[in-house]
RNA sequence: GGGCCGUUAGCUCAGCUGGUAGAGCAGCAGACUCUUAAUCUGCGGGUCGAAGGUUCGAACCCUUCACGGCUCACCA
């Protein structure tokens, strides 16, 4: 079906002030940030005359391709923590860390591009250059497209570059701890492995000096800051000082407990492929405990996520990616948090493109209701209900229940508007009312737009092609209907448009019921069957033998459309 | 081989810090001159995977077992 150019505005992004806390919260809430927030207040057993700490609460991931929706989850989770710690009245600093001195393993399918971007292979991906060319880095893009997005849903934690961290030397002494504990750190290691690692096996590495490459050997440390290696390509030798060099770097499992020390991280969950024994979580813990000296954060792990409904559009085995930008073309920012606040992190989920995605919505629906007692259910539920929406929001929510726009008749009025947002949300007749009165505020139409372009999105890409229809202009030729319904049928159908059309103009006045006893008395009257009219209307109307119930559907379309799409036919 | 998670109504799941088993969908019955997975009203339906244990009391805690899934042991 082809669709008509429209020009919608951008989903808005947020710009004030975030959401910081919350008076009203349960303090016995059982929900899950609740529930982890109170754990790590427990974690750090507070002497008498201590002041309150600041808690560290951490995520992070390598940018070294689109992030995509399950990386999402993470710092979700860590976000939703941190709103719950806030809530209770603590002091939170929020780190997120772009681990962006990994090495450039392999080039994205999804990258423009492939030839040049192969030659810098092995690099730190931080010296890959964009191939969009807009930012500095390969790696800054990728950081760039996920900051943007996240302010969309109310995230804003404090970005750290480890790439930036590392070639300042930041770490030196972290690193310089590490070489010292060598053989602590490998018996921890060799405690998992299959093979264990060999004699020479040095706890950092380094990107040779002469290539930029990670494909170094070193040969030895002098037991302080001088670390020696031979560049594998040049054959060169070189000896770093730790203190001034930008070379160096920790690998995965040492560098993740160095960091929980250098910050003093309270708190950082992880994907299950961390979460075994003799995973990176368990050996990091142990290296953080033997050779940092401190305790691992509390921790729990998240699962993944998978996608339904987005058959034939994008096929994972594609190499392509659904990323939070894909998720919020079709969920609110409020909905996408709704997905993840109400959802315990430990069990697997599917975002839905198909027709789940109304159910998404009328659920999220109904946690608001609840939450403004407009829908009574037993207290526990209450709660948990209420908790969840706060959890959600990404503005302070309005004092009382702002009028909701349910996305199914959403769907139908922008179909009927051919995707004109303003017309759409206008044809509620509650609209104009509260209008008048001037309860609608600006963050209303906020709401209202963003949710009437996420249902336009999702008419567009994914909904059924049973659920979309598009109201005919008037100006095609009549359809041939004689063929399939006989030319008496059609000739009787002429007289009842005949009819319709002379009463359209009470259509602005007339209650839907009244108006459907009418529908039937008109085809009745020319000697149609109900049914026939119907479908032949549908036929005239959008094309296809069912559509949108009549009534409503004409008094949406007003008299002066009603009229300009039966003419032809008279 | 180790670890983690799951097993609750026909289906999808909720039930979280032990207190008489819940929701949606499906089904059945009725209503609407009716049409979007139509709408409204009502109803039924579960030895909570199995066996033991703790308890006044267990879907929930402990032990063992069965089945299913994921994950680690290479890199991050």
């Amino acid at each position: 079906m082809p669709w008509p150019p429209i020009e919608l505005p951008p989903v808005v992004g947020y710009t004030g002030p975030i959401m910081e806390q919350n008076q009203t919260t349960n303090p016995a809430s059982t929900h899950w940030a609740d529930i982890n927030a109170d754990k790590i207040l427990r974690s750090r057993r507070l002497e008498q005359d201590q002041q309150a700490p600041t808690y560290v609460c951490a995520s992070g991931i390598t940018p070294s391709g689109t992030v995509h929706i399950g990386n999402f989850r993470e710092i979700i989770s860590v976000d939703l923590v941190v709103r719950a710690l806030r809530d209770k009245g603590a002091k939170v600093r929020f780190i997120y860390s772009w681990d962006d001195y990994d090495v450039f393993r392999k080039v994205p399918k999804n990258m423009p591009k492939q030839e040049e971007l192969e030659t810098y292979l092995r690099w730190p991906i931080t010296l890959v250059p964009d191939p969009y060319g807009k930012e500095k880095s390969y790696a800054r893009a990728n950081e760039v497209a996920v900051e943007n997005l996240l302010v969309k849903v109310g995230i804003q934690p404090e970005y750290l570059y480890q790439a930036d961290k590392y070639r300042a030397s930041e770490y030196a002494q972290g690193m310089r701890t590490a070489l010292e504990h060598r053989n602590t750190i490998r018996d921890i290691m060799n405690e998992f492995r299959s093979e264990p690692l060999p004699t020479d096996w040095w706890p950092v590495s380094v990107f040779s000096s002469f290539t930029n490459k990670d494909t170094t050997t070193i040969l030895g440390w002098d037991g302080e800051w001088g670390l020696t290696y031979r560049c594998d390509e040049t054959r060169k030798e070189e000896t770093l000082d730790l203190r001034t060099t930008p070379y160096a770097k920790l690998p995965w499992r040492i560098d993740w407990p160095m960091r929980w020390a250098h910050e003093g991280v309270d708190f950082e969950p992880a994907g299950k492929d961390h979460h075994s024994e003799g995973g990176s979580f368990d050996t990091s813990k142990k290296i953080c405990k033997a050779v940092y000296g401190v305790e691992a954060p509390v921790t729990f792990q998240y699962d993944f996520i998978s996608i339904k409904g987005r058959g034939g559009k994008i096929s994972s085995s594609s190499g392509e990616v659904v990323g939070l930008d894909d998720v919020l073309e079709v969920y609110t920012p409020e909905v996408t948090r709704y997905l993840f606040a109400g959802t315990r992190p430990n069990t697997e989920f599917a975002i839905s493109f198909d027709l789940d995605v109304i159910k998404i919505y009328e659920d999220y629906d109904r946690c608001e209701r609840v939450f403004y007692g407009i829908d009574t259910i037993n207290e526990k539920k209450r709660e948990k209900e209420v908790r969840i929406y706060q959890l959600s929001q990404v503005h302070e929510p309005m004092e009382a229940q702002p009028l909701q726009l349910p996305f199914r008749h959403l769907c139908n009025l922008l179909l009927i508007m051919n995707g004109d947002v303003q017309r759409a949300v206008r044809a509620f007749p509650e609209v104009g009312d509260l209008e008048e009165q001037g309860l609608l505020t600006e963050g209303w139409w906020e709401y209202a737009q963003n949710r009437a372009r996420c249902a336009w999105n999702w008419l567009h890409s994914f909904a059924p092609e049973d659920f979309v229809f598009q109201v005919k202009s008037g100006t095609e030729d009549p359809e041939d209907l004689g063929a399939v319904y006989g030319a008496e049928a059609v000739d009787q159908a002429r007289k009842a448009f005949h009819a319709l059309s002379a009463m359209a103009d009470t259509f602005e006045t007339i209650e839907e019921k009244p108006l459907q006893d009418r529908l039937y008395n008109i085809a009745r009257d020319a000697g149609l069957e109900p049914k026939d009219f119907f479908e032949i209307l549908y036929r005239v109307m959008v094309g296809k033998t069912k559509g949108p119930r009549l009534a409503g559907f004409l008094k949406t379309l007003g008299a002066q459309r009603v009229r300009t799409i039966l003419a032809p036919y008279f």
